[in-house]
DNA sequence: TCTGGGGTCCTGATGCTT
DNA sequence: TCTGAAGCATCAGGACCC
């Protein structure tokens, strides 16, 4: 790379993604004005195709209100099990684009396309070249791409030209370019701190790299700083991979608001169902619950408690749900019931930390303060048998009981 | 107009441990 | 044995993103 692109970003953006994997998939929809989004009373649009967006229809916007912008757009649930097999045709193909991908959800990902001119060419033959591939793996779905020398700016370019754009800001020309913006274009700036900017008199970017730092950090907070690198174009994240996820939850908003105990109780036993067989199917488990009730007017109530031994058992999460619900004194009625867990976990950390190992360390051992028969009870045996492998493999001089596997061979 | 679901990160308060 | 400070963990809420 020269001189000029020290590192090379990609941010492809899909546009109006399940909107357009609707149209794909059914012919008759295209060209049309489409809503994606539910058929719920009180749910929002998930995505409107590009020809029900002159109406005023966007994303998040209340499904009632959208139907009466545009009386005549074709309504249709979501298929998120389609969007991520299509996800899934996109990200293998980013793959054969760059080792280093992050993806942000089914329809955008990071690329570091850095060194690989001699492969793809300059940025714009990169981008026009990935554009292509999408456009020939999907079957005609079109993306908007940004490059540029950081995440930020490389994201704020492909949002620039939309739908099928390609926009190159060099990474010298990026706060200027970034200049002329509004401060909503700031990642982190959403409608409050947007507000808070224009109130103290920043309306673009550019105001925004102009001011004094340090009084823009009094003023708003760790995040002013970050806001000040981010106007001069200063992002030094690096391109991530996958991510472990932190947390799994499960929300429903009830088309009648609730107060009664026992429905709410109903709905947080579903939702321990549902965050359980997700833990499962990853093989996660949770440290933490976390109960999260919507009132009628919209504030947000959340009790969360840290759980003796991790889990991904439906009915313990459940337990400890219906102990945080005692601990609140706002009896509704509510309109969103939900349960998350928290801090996860991968069954092999469980093991070691049964063990009182530190996961990730080296293998040095702190003292074993758990029976084994506690551990046997809650991580089962097959763990406690992978926690005692692990301390062999590390040489750690844990001196570990196993008899009580003989009392039940089948156990675990 | 009437506001989803699944996430992440940050902040300030508070209590526990060393 | 008592006390205060510092550091850490936990909790509740807010804001943001897609």
């Amino acid at each position: 790379m020269t001189a000029a692109w020290p590192r090379v970003i990609a941010h492809a953006d899909m546009d109006a993604f399940y909107a357009s994997v609707e149209q794909l998939d059914d012919p008759t929809l295209r060209g049309r004005p489409l809503i994606v989004g539910p058929n719920s009373a009180r749910g929002v649009v998930l995505t409107a195709s590009y020809e029900a967006r002159p109406f005023g229809v966007g994303s998040a916007m209340p499904m009632a209100r959208a139907r009466r912008l545009c009386p005549e757009a074709l309504i249709v649930p979501p298929r998120f099990e389609r969007y991520s097999q299509v996800s899934k045709i996109i990200m293998d193909l980013f793959a054969d684009f760059s080792p280093s991908v992050e993806a942000l959800s089914l329809d955008e990902a990071f690329l570091d396309m850095t060194g690989s001119d001699k492969l793809f060419g300059a940025p714009e033959a990169i981008g026009r070249k990935l554009k292509a591939a999408i456009r020939e793996a999907t079957a005609g779905l079109t993306a908007s791409v940004g490059i540029s020398g950081t995440k930020y700016v490389a994201k704020v370019a492909s949002g620039h030209r939309k739908p099928d754009g390609l926009t190159i800001v060099p990474p010298d020309e990026a706060r200027a370019w970034l200049a002329p913006q509004p401060v909503k274009n700031l990642w982190g700036a959403g409608p409050k701190t947007a507000g808070r900017l224009e109130a103290l008199g920043l309306n673009t970017i550019g105001d925004v790299a102009g001011c004094d730092s340090r009084w823009l950090e009094r003023s708003l907070g760790a995040i002013g700083r970050r806001f000040i690198a981010l106007a001069h174009g200063e992002d030094f994240r690096a391109v991530a991979g996958t991510r472990e996820s932190r947390g799994l939850s499960s929300e429903r908003t009830l088309s009648v608001d609730v107060s009664a105990r026992k429905e709410i109780e109903g709905y947080l036993r579903s939702a321990a169902e549902t965050v359980g067989q997700r833990l499962r199917r990853r093989s996660l488990r949770a440290r933490g619950v976390r109960v999260k009730l919507k009132r009628s007017d919209f504030r947000i109530l959340t009790r969360q408690q840290t759980l003796r031994y991790p889990t991904d058992v439906a009915a313990e999460l459940f337990s400890a749900a219906v102990s945080l619900l005692d601990a609140i004194e706002d009896k509704g009625p509510f309109r969103l019931v939900g349960l998350a867990g928290y801090d996860l976990t991968a069954l092999e950390a469980d093991s070691q930390l049964a063990l009182g190992l530190e996961p990730g360390r080296s293998g040095r051992a702190r003292r074993l303060e758990t029976t084994l028969d506690r551990l046997a009870a809650r991580f089962g045996a097959g763990a406690v048998q992978r926690a005692s492998d692990l301390a062999a493999d590390r040489g750690v001089g844990v001196a570990v009981n196993l008899d009580f596997l003989d009392d039940d061979p089948t156990e675990g």
